[in-house]
DNA sequence: TTTCCAGTTGATCAAATGATAATTAGGCAT
DNA sequence: ATGCCTAATTATCATTTGATCAACTGGAAA
């Protein structure tokens, strides 16, 4: 099998080999580059117990060659947490949501399309669930800020709503924020059905959206009251 | 440290020694299920990519022993798979949805508390959630099922409910299920906020899946009548 | 051209891993 | 008690894995 092909591929093998050819002896920062975009690619797919030797072959160059550039294994990992999560959140979103000139239905669309386009990929979500199963503290940590910044400003935004005791006068309760937590399951799961699980997108993720948030605000205000009537009794 | 601690532990560590004692010279198929059951809950802990000479340490054995039991790694995985899944779906569930003697929000808040007894657990979530990122098509034929034996049914139980037209005049949308899925998301993300990014259970779960379901019947008639309004208009 | 240096590779190590074979030892039937 | 059957262990193998090092290479500077 293969007869004479290795003398026509010895010239071939210079600039496609493996999956994507890798032009030998780049410039420092360039290598690293590309080594950090593969590496986000292929434990994204693979998981981080996958082989360095795996990768390398992957990135088309020699599995050393990843040394030369990291310390260690680990220190590669933590360089594509950093490239995969530090960046993707923007601090704007937050004022997005409790910007009051809007209706309240505008801006969580506005604010869950704009989050979808950073969240609805392929490498986030495997990476970030990879994480979590891992039990980094990095997903903790990162559920957290969501909680601060999106879960509870929304809770506050329903309050005012429906013209309810601002959470100073009435502390929010842990149901309310975990009826929040709904709506955001019900936009991450939509992500891990698809990356995780390899089901198709049956329905343009825009509208998918829009439809979960009229949904919950819909459906929210009798939970809420009931909630909110329950807890005042609970405190007299 | 532990001075003369050796000779008084000999006679100990026969019945407690590792994590759990494992009772030397056991019958046979007793062996069996104390590996399975062991393995389960380890590669729920530690993935599939952890080592065998560990999940022999944990149960108090040796590493070749487990190889008298399964003839490889990947047997045992399957075992684990099949012991996990396959015989914590209840069929009576299935009937239960559409049980039109009682109302609709009974049987869904029944139901999913059901269901939230067999799968709110840290080894099924976990296991699922392993397998997913594997890729093993166990995951997509499970939620299959779920999408034929729940996700439609409680659709159709929607379009009853709503005096809209039946499934035969009138065949469900993507965007039906879609919004359908948003509960399933809803309820299953609650799990893997626990399982996975170990968050605290707030609020009891049977309270959260009842807030679930009368939220989702609240806000699901606008948009459901929307979508089926869209669609007759679409064939016309 | 020659020198030099940084990018890259081949060879190799030590530890870990899945798996096998030979050996030991516990408990039941006789 | 004795001997047999088989559960369980010890020792070991081949492969894989993360990591290291000396040698090679190609282009820019002298």
């Amino acid at each position: 099998m293969q007869s004479g092909h290795d003398l026509t591929m010895d010239k071939a093998r210079q600039t496609a080999q493996g999956a994507e050819d890798a032009a030998r002896r780049l410039p420092r920062d360039v290598r690293e580059k590309a080594i950090i975009e593969g590496a986000i690619r292929f434990f994204a797919e693979n998981g981080f117990e996958a082989a360095t030797r795996a990768l390398a072959k992957e990135l088309g160059i020699t599995q050393p060659l990843l040394y030369r550039y990291f310390p260690s294994k680990e220190v590669l990992i933590e360089r594509v947490y950093n490239e995969v999560f530090v960046s993707r959140w923007n601090p704007e979103w937050e004022a997005l949501i409790v910007d009051r000139s809007r209706p309240l239905e505008d801006r969580l669309i506005a604010f869950y399309r704009a989050y979808s386009k950073a969240v609805y990929d392929y490498v986030w979500v495997r990476i970030f669930v990879y994480s979590g199963l891992k039990k980094m503290d990095l997903n903790t940590r990162y559920l957290t800020i969501i909680r601060e910044k999106v879960l509870i400003p929304i809770c506050e935004e329903l309050r005012h709503e429906r013209g309810l005791p601002d959470t100073n006068s009435l502390p929010l309760g842990e149901d309310e924020v975990e009826m929040v937590w709904g709506l955001h399951g019900a936009f991450f799961y939509r992500a891990v059905r698809r990356f995780v699980y390899s089901l198709p997108e049956r329905v343009p993720d825009d509208e998918a959206i829009a439809n979960d948030i009229r949904q919950f605000l819909h459906g929210a205000p009798p939970t809420q009251k009931k909630i909110v009537k329950d807890r005042a009794k609970d405190r007299s």
